[in-house]
DNA sequence: AAAAAAG
């Protein structure tokens, strides 16, 4: 156990936030310390039962081998990681006295800050981020480097997901776009890492697009300032010619099948890896990406690894998946699960057909152009179709796509962030991950295939608490599957016109329909 | 039934 000091002192310090939780514990009118008292031990006792029914439903999936096609890697299990809090338990009844506190105050803060946890003895959130320092002996590096970076205080998740980590337990964790959950898994890792002690790749980061990777690793870079680490974005070179036993190379950070092919070809070791992250990973989980997911994961081969899984949306599907696949691990959501960010302002906007969409983009374009703007499309053709139609007018735009070399889509997406560009168009290899400071407005203008693209998407801006703007067209055909855009919208406090809500409820789909040129006229059939 | 990810 550690010092109890911190943990009266934390109590004493915070004495008048309190004030502002405890009106959230309805009805409670006597005496304030008591009612706190009261209602926070029964907090207390119902997550831990919620942890203790978890880890039992767990080891029955366990025991019946619930087999998932393509994962027979997950299901070889961890050693149990030892766990370094609330269980000390010595016979001394004071400090069972000061563990229970530790309990209470630890969901007193959960609840301030949206954060719902599950799973056995979960580790204390953070109060600050000083607290790395005494709690864990962070070296000063790290903190000087949160500090120039601007980061004051920390968010949700990393309030959660960084203690976790740090003490062996895998992790799958859900928080909204721009709640800085990279830096959430960078932190623990640079923590435990001991640089330069061994020459062998310790830490393995999965992004699903390129663009995505080359960003974690600069804020990988950023946040290891000052340290000898070797930090690598797995590029196409680096895949294609390293000599992978002499590489020097302590967080590797790469697209699913660049790192695939580097194993395989290229006899890439991953054995001593002791972090592995699935970064977006729900859309890693995607058909197409998982079998290359089980593949990485087969070659991180240290039975100690640390598996962790991050994203803003989280389906069930996924889920249950992730939960026959790790091995004791946390789950922490921010907040509710599969919910927008909550400083976007959204909007949805009937455009009619394809030529009201170009009539209403103008319009936008000419009444309240604010740029930097990213603009969403269906398809690649039709990104390619609207940079042809936009590039007429006299604005400067840009277009990202993955048919585009590699090179030309980091312009495009460096110009976008440099201001050189004020208008991107994008299909959705740019909706997710990427951090475009100050982006101001997203424009879905092909309506989203689904409510966790929708998520993503507008994702991008509204970003580390600033405000933003997302304006989403529909047509006809989009009208049945409004509602769940609409849904994601009134849960993120948007006012929704009342007849879309009394729509009803469309099956789950993901509405992708061929639709018109973006040039088109006024259909003639029909 | 699109986009992404090796070339």
């Amino acid at each position: 156990m550690e010092d109890a000091s911190f943990l009266f002192a934390g109590i004493k310090f915070d004495r008048k936030k309190f004030a502002r939780d405890f009106e959230r514990f309805k009805g409670k009118k006597e005496n304030k310390d008591l009612g706190l008292e009261v209602s926070i031990v029964g907090n207390a006792k119902s997550e831990q039962e919620e942890g203790d029914k978890s880890s039992k439903k767990r080891k029955q999936k366990g025991v019946t081998g619930g087999s998932v096609e393509g994962f027979s890697v997950f299901k070889s299990s961890n050693p149990t990681s030892e766990i370094e809090q609330n269980d000390v338990a010595e016979d001394k009844s004071s400090e069972k006295k000061e563990i229970f506190r530790q309990l209470e105050w630890d969901n007193i803060l959960r609840k301030k800050y949206g954060i719902h946890v599950s799973g056995s003895h979960v580790p204390s959130p953070l109060q600050s981020f000083d607290e790395l320092k005494t709690r864990y002996k962070c070296k000063s590096y790290l903190l000087r480097n949160f500090a120039e970076l601007g980061y004051v205080e920390p968010t949700p998740i990393q309030r959660q997901a960084i203690p976790v980590l740090l003490s062996g337990r895998e992790v799958f964790a859900c928080a909204p776009t721009g709640s800085g959950k990279t830096l959430a898994f960078v932190c623990p890792i640079l923590m435990k890492l001991k640089h330069g002690l061994k020459n062998a790749i310790r830490a393995v980061v999965l992004c699903p697009t390129r663009e995505l990777a080359a960003q974690t690793t600069r804020e990988c870079k950023k946040l290891a300032e000052g340290k000898k680490f070797y930090i690598k974005l797995m590029t196409k070179e680096l895949a294609r010619s390293a000599d992978f036993s002499k590489l020097r190379c302590d967080i590797l950070v790469s697209t699913p099948l660049r790192l695939e092919f580097a194993i395989l070809k290229r006899k890439l070791d991953l054995s001593r890896v002791e972090f592995l992250v699935l970064d977006e990973s729900d859309k890693l989980f995607e058909l197409g990406f998982v079998e290359q997911i089980d593949f990485v994961v087969k070659a991180c081969s240290n039975p100690s690894v640390v598996r962790s899984l991050f994203s803003a949306t989280l389906p069930d599907t996924v889920e249950d998946l992730a939960r026959t696949l790790m091995h004791d691990a946390v789950r922490i959501i921010v907040g509710r699960k599969n919910t927008a960010s909550q400083t976007i302002k959204q909007k949805l906007v009937f455009a009619g057909s394809e030529e009201g969409k170009l009539i209403a983009l103008r319009q936008i374009f000419a009444e309240s152009l604010d740029p930097p703007v990213l603009i969403f499309v269906q398809s690649i053709e039709r990104a390619k179709e609207l940079y042809k139609e936009l590039a007429l007018i006299d604005i400067r735009v840009d277009v990202i796509h993955s048919h585009l070399p590699e090179a030309q889509r980091e312009n495009a997406i460096n110009d976008f962030r440099a201001g050189k560009t004020w208008v991107l168009i994008a299909t959705d290899v740019a909706a997710r991950g990427l951090d475009f400071k100050g982006l101001n407005c997203v424009i879905n203008y092909d309506f989203p295939e689904s409510a966790s693209t929708y998520i993503h998407r507008i994702g991008r801006s509204g970003r580390a608490g600033r405000e933003g703007e997302a304006i989403t067209f529909y047509t006809e055909e989009d009208i049945p599957y409004l509602r769940n855009i609409a849904n994601v919208m009134t849960q993120s406090g948007c006012e929704v016109p009342s007849w879309i809500m009394s729509m009803p409820k469309a099956k789950w789909k993901k509405h992708n329909p061929k639709r018109d040129s973006i040039t088109a006229g006024p259909r003639d059939d029909e």
